[in-house]
RNA sequence: GGUCAGAUAGCUCAGUUGGUAGAGCAGAGGACUGAAAAUCCUCGUGUCGGGGGUUCGACUCCCUCUCUGACCA
């Protein structure tokens, strides 16, 4: 069985139309790992590829609507589904994304305990956090599980909320995430990191969310307002669209949001560089020094494709 | 042309009685096991507009020039 060929990178640096054409070229499909495209409805705002655009089937796009809390668990659950099947069937898979975790979460042995984060408990700890502050909630977890409280920061409330989540299911958070750093993995794929000079890769992310802009993105987040798209909602943290619901409200004049999408998706490229940079199976291909047909061509070529 | 107020980090500005500077934002780096487009941590040397002077020592005081803004002609 061939390997699973996996394109990372930021965000608009070019991982989806070197996905398709790749799978094209392998006669294969894509399968998707980004967080936010999951979601129904959120288009434009995702940079989700237009119908048609692409050429080679396209999974784990469009798997459930914006109201549905979604996570790295479910995701692996859906992705491994989905490539096991492929495989199956004896279809290549290029899997293309910006979200880390969901490409650990796919690809690597990451164990993820039972339950689930629809609980109580985390609405519970939340609130407890919320009366007692973040410091006395860190003091909780260092009574209940010492490791894991030496190993988050105090101020990371959403980390801390976690761990002591994970000690209600009986699971340490120190123990789970042991061997992170050296990852295990579930397939076999082989990893090509697409990067850029950074003064270009902002020009191109500032370009994108102006286009983005004149698509329609303030229509389509006001479509998702009309059908409540409620302020718990994970999909709701989606950069591009908690900025215009803030300027639909109110809270923001309309320039403002605009370069508020920007300066965020700015610093989320610069996130994804940080995570992906960290594992050393990145093979990295400078868009400076090569064009996509070429790195194309490079993948092909080190793939025996 | 005159008067006044400014000119300090990429931007907005602090800088106490002269002892060669520091905040916010931007930016950079990092962490990351069920919210991950989330969350969190770390990082501040710059001809103090140019030139001259006073002084042991000037961002600070004096003179001068340049530029910007306001007002008066």
């Amino acid at each position: 069985m061939k390997r699973i060929v996996t394109i990372v990178g930021p965000t608009a640096v070019g991982k989806t139309a070197l996905a398709d054409a790749l799978a094209v070229r392998l006669g294969g499909a894509v399968v998707s790992a980004d967080a936010m495209q999951v979601y129904r409805g959120m288009d434009i705002g995702t940079a989700k590829a237009a119908p048609g655009e692409c050429r080679a089937p396209l999974l784990l796009v469009d798997v459930v609507d914006p109201d549905v809390a979604y996570s790295a668990a479910l995701y692996q659950r859906d992705a491994r589904c989905a490539i096991d099947q492929l495989r199956a069937q004896g279809t290549p898979v290029v899997v293309c994304g910006g979200t880390g975790l969901y490409i650990r979460a796919a690809l690597d042995d990451m164990r993820f305990p039972a339950g689930s984060q629809e609980t109580d408990a985390r609405r519970a700890y939340d609130d407890l956090a919320r009366r007692i502050g973040a410091d006395a909630l860190h003091g909780l977890l260092r009574e209940r599980d010492p490791e894991s409280a030496a190993v988050i920061h105090p101020h990371n409330v959403k980390r801390v909320v976690r761990a002591l989540e994970m000690c209600d299911e009986g699971v340490s958070y120190a123990r789970q995430k042991e061997g992170f750093s050296t990852p295990r993995p579930y397939y076999d794929a082989s990893y090509y990191g697409l990067t850029m000079d950074r003064e270009r890769l902002y020009a191109r992310i500032d370009a994108r969310v102006d286009a983005m802009m004149e698509q329609g993105l303030l229509a389509e987040v006001e479509e998702l307002v009309v059908h409540g798209f409620g302020a718990d909602l994970t999909a709701r943290q989606a950069i591009g669209y908690k900025e215009l619901i803030d300027y639909l409200e109110g809270r923001l004049g309309l320039d403002e949001a605009v370069d508020l999408i920007k300066m965020r998706s700015r610093r989320y490229a610069k996130r994804q560089l940080s995570w992906f940079r960290r594992d050393a199976r990145v093979h990295w291909i400078d868009l400076d020094a090569v064009s996509a047909d070429a790195a194309l061509e490079l993948i092909c070529e080190s793939e025996g494709c």
